[in-house]
DNA sequence: ATTATATTTCGATTGTTATCGAAATGAGAT
DNA sequence: ATCTCATTTCGATAACAATCGAAATATAAT
């Protein structure tokens, strides 16, 4: 259906969720660690997870009360697969993309949600 | 700029354009050839150009009383360049497109437009 | 069991998008 | 000049999306 290639495209029509996906080609990400890169409210990056999971971009991992998300090494949709492959390409002269790239590097998961 | 990217994803984030994208790699095409395989108010098309044509997926030529759109072969941004050359066989599969490449064969504006 | 922390779901709000029909524009034909 | 046809612009409407905070859920630690 068309609409499956719609779904795809739309969830990478906000410039939050590529923020996202391109944070998670350096590693795996928690909740807490995109909403303290993100500033925003842990319900809204809740939000953006979900679309790029129902879209077949990345998966979940639970890890004991963390959800831990990463790529989708395995992708159904070759639409997907193709995309993800080209993703860090396309967005790689954006100054924001840089700038997560740097911070995401030093994020603490430990430092960020355990007080 | 990131909003550059989420524009150009935002473009192909509907059914009707994407119909519109790839009924052009057959061949050059008129608001009103577009009206007719797709059922929608004339209005309503060239409003959906407009916004492939500020993505920089195609560009217009003007042709008498007729605009004529066809794709951009010349995108400055390489990721609408990477992606055009990718939409056909991402879509090849899907029921519609394949129905529109043969609806759109056959299509004569001069039958359509001109009464 | 109770408490604390991470995440999701829900409800409300605000902004954006797809659609139409009507009015305006532009360009050829009479 | 006037008429006709193709297209764009405008204004309205209805559906959808991003965001937040609060409430609900899940899991670990005390």
């Amino acid at each position: 259906m068309l609409q499956e290639k719609v779904k795809i495209f739309k969830a990478l029509s906000d410039p939050n969720r590529l923020r996202i996906l391109d944070m998670l080609y350096g590693k795996t990400l928690c909740v807490c660690e995109i909403r303290e890169i993100l500033k925003l409210a842990t319900s809204t990056v809740s939000s953006h997870l979900s679309i790029l999971k129902e879209s077949g971009f990345i998966l979940e991992e639970k890890d004991g009360k963390w959800v831990n998300y990463k790529l989708n090494s395995q992708p159904g949709d070759h639409t997907v697969a193709n995309i993800l492959s080209n993703i860090p390409f396309w967005l790689e002269d954006d100054r924001q993309i840089k700038s997560d790239n740097a911070v995401c590097k030093s994020v603490d998961r430990n430092k960020i949600c355990c007080k």
